[in-house]
DNA sequence: TGTACATCAGTGAACGCGCGTTCACTGATGTAC
DNA sequence: TGTACATCAGTGAACGCGCGTTCACTGATGTAC
């Protein structure tokens, strides 16, 4: 848990002064609890100690409460990604196995920002942001796929953003299975982190971009 | 769609007859309207044609009702994928490339089963059965992982689970990203299909198992 | 510095709704003899 | 073949609940002059 907080607050006078960002994090505790759908704005509104009406004055509905709370999510996650990527510092490579563990550790530190972004049916086109903001995460990855296979000679170079597509996809579906879902679902014989770099190792040399896997038994 | 339908029943005298069958396609219609969360035994009862206290004849309460169609969904995606693999017929490697898109065939063809399957947070120790289920369903990849690489020396084979994991992993990670996510979020320039292909593709070169990947661009 | 006023954020009571669940019941079915 | 009875699946009315949403309102804040 990471987002800074609210916990200090007191309710004070007549107006909270602080409400739209006591919501979010409302919603955020309450997302992490029962997932995205058994969030309630009524819920929320008690969490921050405000009347059912309350939250009205700044969300429509749940619905746009929930695209928020998506939105900065999207937007820390392209903060992690870009931290970590660190424009390929020290070096491609190294930073590039980097970004998959920051990507499980992003679904297991923010469950609740992932869930909401990823389990959840916001429809991107009613929230345009949305669609932007994840554009930006995914932009990442695709840049530091560009940037490893730079060095390839031209006719051996794979699409940046097939390669990008697939290492989120093998991401995602590692974080959807292995460490988002209840843990009596799958026992797994390494750690989810371990299964992910494994993979992109194999899949990157296939492209004459590492070394051989290591031959794990 | 293709679960065998009720459709053409019409509620005769005091008793249903079918109710329980009846219960669980009127959840698989629900869920696919909106989702495994707004779904209510309520609302399944009423398309059932029951009164609200029928269902509890059958299942204790929603999440039994739901556990249910999930086991029956992954006892039909093993069904799928044991076709699929047709015992390695006519060879494993085309075989294995079939299984991907039979994966994301079924997520397509049965969203409600899969929603039921993989976007539900039912305990698994809560329905013993489920487990098992859907070992079973893995149990073929992983079988047909043993099968491709057996042909290889043992000291260049790679762990069959360690492989069934990861195109498993890659696998859901596409039809969850691309295949079942609504079509505003994201647009490929492959069907995912491809895109699957691909990627299992260049996977299975790495360990020695396929040719070159086409070239794609 | 003081006053009048506009704006705005939050109130609290109320509404209608659908849900989950229970209960005593009733109609149909099957079976023992 | 007929009858009595047990079992079982579905009824329908009722309950309490929490939700989303609305409304006229009120208290606080900011600003023009």
């Amino acid at each position: 848990m990471s987002w800074s907080g609210q916990g200090g607050f007191e309710r004070r006078g007549y107006h909270h002064g602080n409400l739209r960002e006591a919501l979010v994090e409302a919603a955020l505790t309450l997302i992490a609890e029962k997932g995205p759908a058994g969030f309630t704005i009524a819920e929320a509104a008690r969490l921050a100690g405000v009347s059912p009406a309350a939250p009205y004055r700044h969300f429509r509905d749940a619905d746009a409460l929930l695209a928020e709370v998506a939105l900065r999510g999207f937007e820390r996650f392209a903060g992690v990604l870009a931290a970590t990527w660190n424009n390929g510092l020290p070096d491609p490579m190294r930073a590039f196995e980097a970004l998959g563990r920051a990507y499980l550790g992003f679904a297991r530190g923010e469950p609740a920002y992932y869930a909401a972004m990823f389990e959840t049916r916001i429809a991107f086109d009613a929230h345009p942001g949305l669609l932007a903001a994840s554009d930006r995460a995914f932009a990442i990855l695709r840049e530091a796929a560009e940037r490893l296979t730079a060095g390839l000679p031209k006719d051996r170079r794979p699409p940046s953003l097939m390669m990008a597509l697939h290492v989120w996809a093998l991401s995602h579906g590692i974080a959807s299975l292995f460490v988002r879902s209840d843990p009596s679902r799958r026992k797994l014989p390494m750690s989810p982190e371990d299964l992910l770099e494994a993979g992109v190792l194999i899949y990157l040399q296939s492209l004459g971009l590492a070394g051989k896997p290591a031959s794990r038994s």
